[in-house]
Parts: C-alpha cells; structure tokens; sequence
DNA sequence: GCATAAAAACCGTCCAGACGGTATGTTTCG
DNA sequence: CGAAACATACCGTCTGGACGGTTTTTATGC
C-alpha cells in the first residue's frame, strides 16, 4: 500500500528496527527482544535485520546509542543561558527527567531501556561515562551536594514513574518537583561547601 | 567423604538454591540464571531443584521475597522511636539504603536483584505494594514533599551506588547524606503543606 | 521396638521449542 | 555489472521443564 516512496531507504529501516526494538522491550518485557520479533515487526526478514546489525549486541548498542544522544540533547536544550547558574547542569538534567510523560510510548521506551541496560555493567559504565563528560564540563556548577543530591533525585523520579510508584501520581510530583525547586534557591548557599577534604 | 552429616535438611537445601541463584546473577548477570546453573553451584540436581522450587518463577519469586523481608525488617529496625517524628519511614529507607555497601556480595546481591526485577512489571508492582503499605503506616508522617523526596534520592543514590556512578565515591557521598540530613532538620517546617488535595 | 508402607527429597535423562547466527540465494539500485 | 539491500532455509546450542526412578524420612500398625 505505501509505495510511492519507491526509494530503496536502508537508513529508515535502521531506524525503523530500533523502534520496533524498542516498543518490543516496553510492551513485553526485555525477554520479548528478539532477532525474530524485532525482524518481524519491522516487516524485514531475520536476514535483513542481520545485515544491518551484525549480531544482537549491535542492535542493542544502537538503541543505547540512540538513547543517550536524545537524552544528551534534550539535556542541552534545557541548560539555563547563564552559565554560572548553580547546578545548572543537574537542573537541566532534573527538569528532563520530570518532563518525560511514562503514557507516551515514545517516551517510556527510552526510560524502560535505560533500566534495563543499567543491570549490564558494560551499558552502566558507559552511562557513567557520558555523565562524568558532561560533570567535567559543569565542575564549577555541579559538584555541589545539591547538584548531586538534584540528580539523585531525579534518577528516583525515573525509576519511580517508570514503576508507576507511589510518587508518580500528578499531585505527588507536583509537590516533589516544588520542593526540589525551593531547595535550589534557599539552599543553594548553604550547601556550597561543607568542604570536605576528598577522600 | 560423605559426611557423617547424612542428615537430610530441606530448608538449608532451599536457603542454599536462594543464595546460589543470588550469586550467579550478580557474578555473570541474569542470563546466568538457569535451573542447571542453579543446581550446579548448590550441588543438587535439576531434579531436586524442580522439586523444591516447582519452576523458574517459583525460584525467583523466592529471590524476590527474601529481599523484600530482608529490607523490611532492615527499615523496621532504622525506624526512630518517636512515633511522630517527620518523615521517619522514609528517613529510615533512606539510611538502609545509605548503609548498603555494594563491595560486600551479599549487599550487592539483594541490590543488583531488585534491579533486575524492576523492569519486570510483575515484581514491580508488587515492590510498589510494599512501599504503599508502608506508606498507609505512616501516613501521617511521609506523605509530605520532604519524605518524598528522601525516598527518591535514596533510590538514586541505590542505583548511583550499584553502577558506581560519579556520586558513589564516599566522599561525595557524605556530602549527600550531610545535605539530606540538613535538608530534614531545615525543610522539614517549609515543607509541612504546600496541601494540595492529593487525588 | 520393629517391620512396613507411604510420603517427601532427590537424581539423571530426555525432549520440544526457541534463539542467535550462518550460508546462500534473489532483488534493487547506482 | 557489482555492490548493497534484502529474503529463505537451515544449523547448533541452550533452556525450561517433564518424567521415571532411587534413596531417605516419617507415619503407622503391631
């Protein structure tokens, strides 16, 4: 039925495949992700598949891919102009994470993987990394106890709107998210530094 | 070399199972956990595992309760005698969460466990229940901004810690916990009741 | 006590299905 | 044409679980 695009288009089909791979995680767990399932929801045969991802951890690696960049530049987007902002780093990061909506499917699916690959040691020290970049970038901002203290939170508020936990309702968030705020203005100086010495 | 010791001693053969599927999981990841493995590394065959444990689910719902008794009564013990002491469940998940030292297998175990059956939505829910019966307990005290807020960091900073994240560093660390521990004797008044009616 | 029966604990094997991956076509495009 | 983009068929392996047998423990009758 759709053919005018007659256009042999390898490049959508790869991105097709991570979609498909994607929704396949969060609709039916990680179990679902298979090179046959994947194949066939994309509507390309196993063979297909395999000649654009050469092996399950390729795909997968795309996806995580995929994700960090998105994250990476939904992050940037949300930066404050002024570059010497407290925790502007961790604010941008925190202001993300509360924005995802978990009913989108677009959306959790990004979350859901996320969750997933952090039991993978290898996916884990790679998301660590990519933090520790963007830490070096933010260190006048964003070594301060409530920079941390922001973006442990918002890990939490991940893991709980992906759980559907007890503080994922709307009211609840609302509540969380204004407190996180607060503490960003009253207690932004007192938590400079309790200057420890490292270590 | 067969022991005296020829008794026969099911639940040790059972706490044994728990312990052994604990361990491959943290040691070489979930795939690791097959019935053959299992009954390998506990010296008993896949017969007598089955027999216990009458199929996969079964042994991992196992896994999953232990874990969840072990916190629970952790929390219980954490939990401060003054009955009307704000946010006390909830600091109380925070310090057992703070008190786990992933370097210790065991410690790690129960962690690297919860993750992995948080991308279930099965284990997740039941998770969330146990957290909502807490909460229904304490109602009167950690339904507020402040309770829920300590309880999200504490999640983060479970999941920071088990990744070894940039904020698992102990020195960074204490800074957190100091942080929190402020944010509990100053926010507590601020943040008593922004009051919404909660849906 | 003690023989016996029954139940529980435990073993080792086998199998059907699923999965990742290969090998070998066939079509499409430049 | 030749290379990239697909499809089809197939293989080896692994896994969960079923199954039938064997040993140990417990309950029962005498």
């Amino acid at each position: 039925m759709n053919r005018p695009q007659r256009k042999n288009n390898p490049d959508a089909v790869r991105a097709r495949l991570l979609e498909c791979a994607a929704r396949l995680i969060v609709d039916h767990g990680l179990s679902a992700l298979t090179l046959e399932n994947v194949a066939r929801e994309a509507a390309v045969s196993k063979g297909g598949l395999l000649h654009h991802y050469p092996g399950k951890t390729a795909l997968i690696d795309g996806l995580f891919d995929k994700v960090v960049d998105w994250f990476d530049s939904q992050v940037e987007e949300a930066l404050e102009p002024e570059e010497t902002s407290p925790a502007r780093f961790s604010k941008a990061y925190l202001r993300v994470v509360a924005a995802i909506d978990m009913s989108v499917p677009e959306e959790r699916s990004l979350a859901v993987l996320m969750l997933m690959l952090s039991s993978d040691p290898h996916y884990c020290a790679r998301w660590n990394q990519w933090v520790e970049a963007r830490l070096q970038r933010h260190e006048k901002t964003d070594l301060t106890p409530l920079a941390r203290t922001l973006r442990l939170a918002a890990d939490g508020l991940w893991l709980s709107d992906l759980g559907g936990g007890p503080d994922s309702n709307p009211s609840a968030r609302r509540d969380i998210l204004a407190f996180l705020e607060d503490l960003d203005a009253t207690g932004a100086m007192t938590a400079d530094f309790p200057k420890k010495g490292g270590q």
